[in-house]
DNA sequence: TCTGGGGTCCTAGGACCC
DNA sequence: TCTGGGGTCCTAGGACCC
């Protein structure tokens, strides 16, 4: 048994859709697709959708009667839920892998050896089968000795990717693949399998890269292992230098700590178009509440905010018009009405008249730890002020978590809302007792 | 009628300093 | 007529990802 250590990337299949599956079972061989925010776009598809050609990404509108004539469900999204089934998906692999990050909420990656876990093939098969079992979401995942190999493992572990391992596994002598697992340790399968993989859906290059790296001749993945990393960096910077040196298995990229974010963003597009600037506020303080949320939530405080304003780019026959503006605080914060207060100035800086607005948002900026923060930057002149504001801020958020999201709120955000998405499909929220917003997620 | 939202990292270039 | 050069820091914007 091998020491050395390797990554495992677990993926879960079709994730919003699944989570969906899990409490409508008539639906699991059904096509199912999730929608974006306001029901516009398609975001997420089961795999039955998949096999109807509904392409990721597409505009609802254009499919709805061919989803209606062939029963596809479509749910608007509900991230409450995602964000519940992701974390338990999380935990109970932290249970069986400690030394793992999570990339995103439904992937994972574990760094494993065979000295702790045995053999991995059958360690990740495993893996697989307990989160199917415990939370009924089905995975796939890539063994590999770097991250850029573990992604490609995984995406050949998908079931897109049946047709390649049944052409290496069935007339290559070794056991690298399981259902939905694929072990792409070997070298000599690795050379064979890189020599298919197309090089824009190789992690990090995309299909500008990709037509970048074909004129000097790099087709392949193989081609881009095989070539001179110093050329490559001259084409995609260091980036690109990374990948190479991973595709040739040695690792550039480790497991990276749960950091905090460093910024925090909120933004929407409006259920119909908004033209005046009182109601843009109104959302801005919306955004800028649902922000300072998440802000609170993972305890930093913000030096600077950002906010932007736009028209709807698709109406090519409107007048156009898109701005932002960045504002730093005189010193960090994680207070709401300062939040607000700010933003509220960001739009009277930005906001012109006479135009259609369809979409705004606020991003929160250079957050730092709050308890990193030197006593004398948040107890200064008007100490007592902020005291207060504290206090009446910290009951105002106790009020909204045991008795609903936007029980009591700022009169800044409104109460008509006439701005506000819309979301027309959305499953209920069946492991969390939070009280749906439509408008938030 | 209807076209998502939330992140990270890297780089080039300007400002400023000695 | 001559008009440095190197270093650091910061920021906006690009590229890429899920």
């Amino acid at each position: 048994m091998s020491n050395e250590k390797n990554f495992a990337l677990v993926d879960c299949n079709n994730f919003y859709a699944s989570c969906e599956k899990i409490f409508q079972p008539n639906l699991n061989d059904k096509p199912v697709v999730i929608l974006s925010n306001n029901d516009g776009c398609i975001i997420a598809r089961s795999n039955e959708a998949k096999d109807l050609k509904i392409p990721m990404g597409a505009p609802y509108h254009q499919y709805r009667r061919m989803m209606e004539q062939n029963h596809v469900k479509a749910f608007s999204s509900n991230y409450t839920l995602y964000g519940d089934i992701s974390s338990r998906v999380m935990q109970s692999l932290a249970m069986m892998a400690p030394n793992m990050e999570v990339y995103s909420i439904d992937e994972a990656f574990l760094r494993i050896t065979e000295i702790e876990n045995g053999d991995l093939i059958k360690f990740c098969a495993d893996v697989r089968n307990n989160i199917q079992r415990w939370i009924g979401i089905p995975t796939s995942i890539g063994i590999a000795p770097t991250k850029t190999l573990a992604k490609m493992a995984n995406t050949i572990a998908k079931k897109q990717g049946r047709k390649l391992i049944k052409k290496f596994s069935d007339n290559y002598n070794f056991a690298c693949a399981k259902d939905h697992v694929f072990d792409l340790r070997d070298e000599q399968l690795r050379k064979k399998i890189l020599e298919e993989f197309d090089l824009k859906d190789i992690w990090g290059i995309s299909q500008a890269s990709s037509s970048k790296l074909n004129r000097i001749g790099i087709y392949t993945a193989l081609d881009l292992c095989n070539s001179n990393s110093r050329q490559v960096r001259s084409i995609l910077g260091v980036v690109g230098e990374r990948i190479v040196y991973e595709l040739r298995g040695i690792s550039c990229l480790g497991l990276q700590d749960i950091s905090p974010r460093k910024s925090i963003m909120s933004s929407r597009s409006f259920g119909r178009k908004v033209t005046k600037k009182e109601e843009l506020i109104e959302a801005i303080s919306s955004y800028a509440t649902r922000a300072h949320e998440k802000l609170k939530h993972q305890k930093s405080i913000a030096q600077a905010i950002h906010v932007y304003i736009r028209t709807n780019h698709f109406s090519i026959n409107e007048a156009q018009y898109q701005n932002g503006i960045t504002k730093s605080f005189a010193r960090a914060t994680d207070s709401l009405s300062e939040i607000i207060k700010m933003a509220r100035e960001a739009i009277n800086d930005i906001y012109q008249p006479d135009f259609n607005y369809k979409k705004a948002g606020i991003i929160l900026l250079d957050l730092v730890p709050r308890n990193q923060v030197q006593e004398n930057l948040l107890i200064l002149d008007d100490a007592k002020k902020r005291e207060k504001i504290e206090k009446l801020e910290n009951a105002m958020s106790l009020v909204n978590q045991n008795l609903g999201r936007n029980t009591i709120f700022y009169a800044a955000l409104g109460t008509k809302k006439n701005w506000a998405m819309q979301s027309n499909n959305r499953s209920p929220s069946y492991t969390t007792n939070i009280k749906e917003i439509p408008y938030v997620s």
